[in-house]
RNA sequence: UGGGGCGUCGCCAAGCGGUAAGGCACGGGUCUUUGGAACCCGCACUCGAAGGUUCGAAUCCUUCCGCCCCAGCCA
């Protein structure tokens, strides 16, 4: 047997700690990531992948990716593309092992074949609705088919020619010859093919019929030699059919189907109909709108694959359906950022500040550390001159208590550079509006070369009026409003175009135009998270094109906006 | 009211008969030229409820309660 045992940290590790004991697979362990290539991945997916992968890894083992696609009607190629960009993007790497169900449609027309010869299949003419009505409900069984005692060979015949197109779709259906009395609903001889005429992405018209998932599923995880075949909870009431495949096909070294809970994380939505409305109704930009919890998207907002991985390590596997608190993700990623992104700073809603004391036309370079986490990111210039611009909330003419920043006759220390002085509040007369502020600085306090002994409470993030550059930023929130019923999510019955909309948050997306940023983000690259100091991380938006647009990945943690919430006095 | 699951701190989640891990959130403090980060402290006498078995139960048994899934020729 191969490898350590390693400590169990969740019950699917037990079981295949368990099997591993048992010498059950002889020692493999070869898991598989199984999408329908019927829309884009989220986090939720994420959450499978790296089940999926880490257990490959951790066991040293194999995982591979397998596209079902055994539905035509709904898939396409677009999305197998972008399944596999996204899976790659996340970290994980299936080497040579990228298959698709409808690799296996003549192998698995062969077996068919096998469970008629067997007497465990026949061919059904009866309509859609006869077989749903045949089929009984919870509390009553089902009534047998009357073609369920057709003969082998008739079965035979039938199935070939529903291969050869000789019947029109949902004509008739192969189906399993289990138990119509099963209380367990699947069992209730469901169907195995069924004739669709849709031309497939990869198989294109080469066939009518379509095999259904509970039939191959368990047989292109027996061909690909899966030992533990992970899915979610809604397919336990499967699993008895799963076995039944294999069982009567009498095939050994069965896969053995675990399910486990899927993600659902707090003010958003999971569910692929529903982000697909959002989409298509145009409450957001695409499915790689920053806001969507997409792998896109997500992506597009800056996360990293590193704090998604890490993210779904720390939700843990278990099987009773939970909501992830957001705040769960967002202390993945700002972990993750605050070790590695550099450090700007970027005046968001600018103010401009004049520093009279200081000489006209003289600029200074200062240092400035790129990142206080990571010394061997070393330091950069950045010019200090007269005019400045500082961030409007760093401001307030009559300051409640607490607040540490500017306000008249106050000091506070310009990050990386000098400490100064409000003097005089210039304001529109009209509006009362503060314009502008008139500050002096103290030559003696510049940054690493303090000799004024002085401390002051507050630090402000600036910008040199003369050398920053406009930009435009743009603030996400969630996609829902606190309130929003996230239960409601799986709902079939499509809730009314106004209470989707009712549900989302109308502050979701702030774009702010008339910014100032630090020059050295001209050369800032998609992909990359940086830190605009006291503010957040953000990351340059790829599809913006030329301009300078950035989006933030998530704020940093404020303790004064949480003292200081609104409503609440000084 | 048939079947399959699940109920441990505000949110996740370990625990597998020996006396409740950890993370997030939250509160307090230290430090700080990011009100960031880091660090320290606090945060379930109790495990859906009630009985029972046991020297001993979140873990075993019984009953009850609550929630989720299943009646696609979707996955």
């Amino acid at each position: 047997m191969a490898g350590i045992i390693p400590s169990p940290s969740n019950f699917i590790e037990n079981i295949i700690n368990s099997d591993l004991e048992n010498n059950k697979y002889g020692g493999r362990v070869h898991t598989r990531f199984p999408p329908e290539p019927n829309g884009y991945l989220h986090i939720g997916h994420a959450k499978s992948i790296c089940l999926n992968f880490g257990i490959a890894r951790k066991y040293n083992g194999l995982c591979n990716l397998r596209f079902d696609d055994t539905n035509p009607s709904k898939e396409d190629i677009e999305y197998v593309e972008s399944i596999i960009e996204d899976v790659k993007w996340l970290g994980f790497d299936w080497e040579d092992r990228l298959y698709f169900a409808s690799d296996y449609f003549e192998q698995l027309y062969d077996y068919a074949v096998q469970l008629i010869q067997k007497g465990k299949a026949f061919v059904c003419d009866l309509s859609n609705e006869e077989m749903r009505e045949y089929r009984g409900t919870l509390t009553e069984p089902g009534r047998e088919s009357p073609y369920r005692d057709r003969s082998v060979e008739e079965n035979l015949d039938l199935f070939a020619r529903m291969r050869a197109g000789e019947f029109p779709d949902g004509f008739r259906v192969l189906r399993a010859k289990i138990d119509m009395g099963s209380p367990n609903m699947n069992m209730r001889d469901p169907a195995l093919y069924r004739i669709l005429r849709a031309t497939h992405h990869r198989t294109g018209d080469a066939w009518c019929i379509y095999p259904m998932y509970d039939y191959a599923h368990p047989l292109s995880d027996y061909l690909e030699n899966i030992t533990h075949s992970i899915c979610t909870l809604e397919f336990e009431d499967h699993r008895p059919l799963y076995d039944w495949v294999l069982e009567t096909l009498e095939l050994e070294e069965r896969p053995l189907q675990i399910e486990f809970a899927r993600l659902n994380l707090s003010q958003t939505l999971m569910s692929k109909r529903k982000l697909r409305e959002l989409v298509e109704q145009g409450f957001v930009d695409g499915w790689d709108d920053p806001r969507m919890p997409t792998l896109s998207g997500l992506r597009r907002r800056g996360y990293t694959p590193e704090s998604i991985r890490d993210f779904c390590d720390r939700i843990g596997v278990a099987k009773s359906n939970s909501v992830v608190d957001m705040a769960q993700l967002e202390h993945a990623v700002r972990e993750d950022l605050n070790r590695r992104a550099q450090r700007f700073m970027a005046v968001l809603r600018p103010l401009k500040v004049v520093i009279e004391s200081y000489p006209q036309g003289q600029v200074e370079e200062l240092d400035a550390e790129n990142n206080p986490e990571n010394p061997q990111a070393g330091w950069r210039k950045i010019p200090f001159s007269r005019e400045l611009y500082i961030e409007q909330d760093d401001f307030m003419e009559s300051p409640p208590k607490k607040f540490f920043r500017l306000s008249p006759g106050r000091e506070v220390r310009l990050k990386h550079a000098y400490i100064i002085k409000c003097e005089e509040v210039i304001k529109d007369d009209a509006t009362g509006e503060v314009l502008e502020l008139r500050c002096s600085y103290d030559p003696q306090t510049r940054s690493g070369a303090d000799t004024s002994g002085r401390k002051v409470k507050g630090t402000l993030h600036w910008v040199s009026a003369a050398h920053a550059l406009p930009a435009e930023v743009r603030l996400y929130d969630h996609l829902l409003k606190e309130s929003a019923p996230q239960e409601i999510e799986e709902d079939e019955d499509l809730p009314g175009r106004g209470e989707l909309k009712q549900m989302l948050n109308p502050r979701s997306l702030e774009k702010l135009t008339g910014c100032q940023v630090e020059a050295g983000l001209k050369e800032a690259v998609p992909g990359q998270g940086y830190q605009f100091l006291r503010q957040g991380y953000f990351c340059l938006d790829a599809a913006a094109g030329d301009q300078l647009v950035f989006n933030r990945t998530v704020p940093l943690r404020d303790t004064w906006a949480k003292i200081h919430k609104p409503g609440r006095p000084g």
